[in-house]
DNA sequence: AATGAATGAGCATTCATTCAT
DNA sequence: TATGAATGAATGCTCATTCAT
């Protein structure tokens, strides 16, 4: 019989999962590689055979869990043909979203601001930068496609997607801070409110 | 006061001022003591006697520029009678400051999510809640005051206040992930457009 | 013997071989077992099926690599009968076998200043004593019988001994450090010709 | 009064000399940091201040214990005019000085062999090939300078040098796998006869 | 017997904190 | 009060060894 075989990319994905959840809560210089493999199961010394260092780690959580994030949430768009109900969704959609990944933003943020990131061949911050404008992109075109068709009005595309993603990125700070600074419900009954003034 | 006291206090400020700006710069995890003593031109004990230990300066730190922060910002709106001309200085007051301490977002969240800002006597994160609270407060009170005037309309005052907050600290975050992906001034723009037409 | 047996012997002796090469290139600290799996082209976990240890490995690659090198060498001076004859040939043949097997005795000094070697049932470095016992006794032999033989003079057959091997172990010492230090061909004529001068 | 005041050099020299011991008596690999901090009474984060890395440390260890070992022999030898008493004086000077720092060459072949020594700007072994050059100049002006004089004999100066020197070197050898291996009294008198049989 | 995935002890190194001056 | 040398706990990472297949 064969010797012991692994998915590799299953264990990956694995290790993945957990170290973006233990990243996530407790942030990156805070957690411990034995955090992340006691979370996944395994042991240290496992993860640096899918993982050349702490760093790269990181950096293949952030990039492969957002961009799973991603698919997840603009699949359930794809299907909406109405422009404003696909507006309405995406903001309900990725307000849930952000509450899942609830911390996301901090870590983000730490491993900005400490130039981590800068691992492999992957450009620095380039497919955080990436990530964000996927989302601006795919924002502006909803209101691009939504003028198009006489549902929204001319504005400046580009900038008030911006101001969208930001309206509710933003509000991962105050949920941050203390999850009851902030009534998901209502904040996104607002933020459509804004929005839909705004657009139309 | 004694002089004695106001010497401590310079002192504190000088390192807290120092501490801020290189916290904010590189993260809290990635500052060293040393990073900060250099920068205030002391030595790393010195800054033992003022303050008891990394965490502590960091939540001082906070707490005190933070404070410094707003009390300049919201100065600034004092004297603006008109409940329009208030909000829209509001919008373009915080953008500025945001500005100009970029990266304390980063801060902040690296702060909240390691758990640290539990220091001493102070509830955990209960000032970072304040200050944000703070400013929730003072956005509320502008927009209540502008309906009680018949300016603006009758909205969930609290809730858009949270919202408008959120906006432009959200906006800090493709800011730190790379400048150039926002363009503060037409972002202002959109930002006071969408906040007009919904608050009117 | 059972041709399970030869199997057994001839799987040890590949493993020996390529631990002997890889060891005297790297050193026995800096070398790893992966390295001697890949170069034998076995796996890691086969090597422990046929030694307990890296260090054992070590001990055995050791004991038997220089027994057969000194099988070979002495070999060579078996059908020598002049006695001058054979020590020169001794000089020479010594002095090649040590530029085959350069960095041998970098490992040799590794294994025993981080006192390796103590494995299993053999006694401490005792074989590498007895090797080293062994070449000494085989020149004072000769030596010996030279003199016997009216050949070379009466001296203190056994120091004498000791000094040449030590002569031609120390020429490892400067090849080691940068084999352009030492013209092996000039210094196997000097060597020859102190020898000499000595002996007779 | 001023702060806790060192002298660094005295320091760095505490550092070294007790490193060079370690090193030496338990090869590279085999020493802990913590091992040298306990020999030089210190503790590990001390050594640190004083040396990047555990390779700097062996480095200068190496560099500054050959020079200062060599400085000391080579001093000895300087008042000595006669061409014959010199050379003599030098045999049993570096047999002794070989005796003291017993060990040395196996950390020598280690360093060599595992590649260490290539630190901060200095040649890759340069400073070691260095030392060597260094002792074989001093022989072999010795014996070219008796020649001079008439004392000794036209010969291969440069070759015979490294012979004597590598003759010595060798005795380290034995003398590291069991110290009774070799009588150095016995060792020296045979050393000396067969260079001054070789050189007059 | 052979494999190679998994393990975890072990160690170099960093840096917040202490303390002698 | 101020200093900066000293400390040692903490942690990323390596690699000999084990073990399931």
């Amino acid at each position: 019989m064969s010797p012991r075989t692994v998915d590799v990319d299953r264990k990956k994905l694995l290790i993945i999962g957990n170290a973006f959840n233990v990243f996530r809560e407790n942030g990156y210089a805070n957690t411990k590689m034995s955090d992340i493999a006691e979370a996944a199961g395994i042991s240290k010394g496992t993860i640096y055979l899918y993982f050349k260092s702490k760093e790269e780690l990181l950096a293949k959580a952030l990039e492969t869990m957002l961009h799973l994030i991603q698919e997840k949430a603009y699949g359930q768009l794809e299907a909406i043909q109405d422009s404003e109900e696909r507006l309405r969704e995406f903001i309900h959609v990725f307000m849930g979203v952000f509450q899942e990944v609830a911390g996301v933003i901090g870590l983000l943020m730490e491993a900005i601001s400490s130039d981590r990131l800068k691992v492999g061949d992957m450009e620095e911050r380039s497919y955080l930068a990436g990530a964000y404008r996927n989302a601006i992109n795919r924002v502006e075109a909803m209101l691009r496609e939504g003028a198009r068709r006489g549902v929204f009005r001319e504005i400046d595309f580009h900038t008030s997607a911006i101001i969208l993603v930001c309206m509710i990125d933003g509000l991962q700070i105050p949920y941050a801070i203390s999850s009851d600074l902030v009534d998901i419900e209502k904040a996104a009954k607002v933020v459509e409110e804004m929005v839909f003034r705004f657009v139309k």
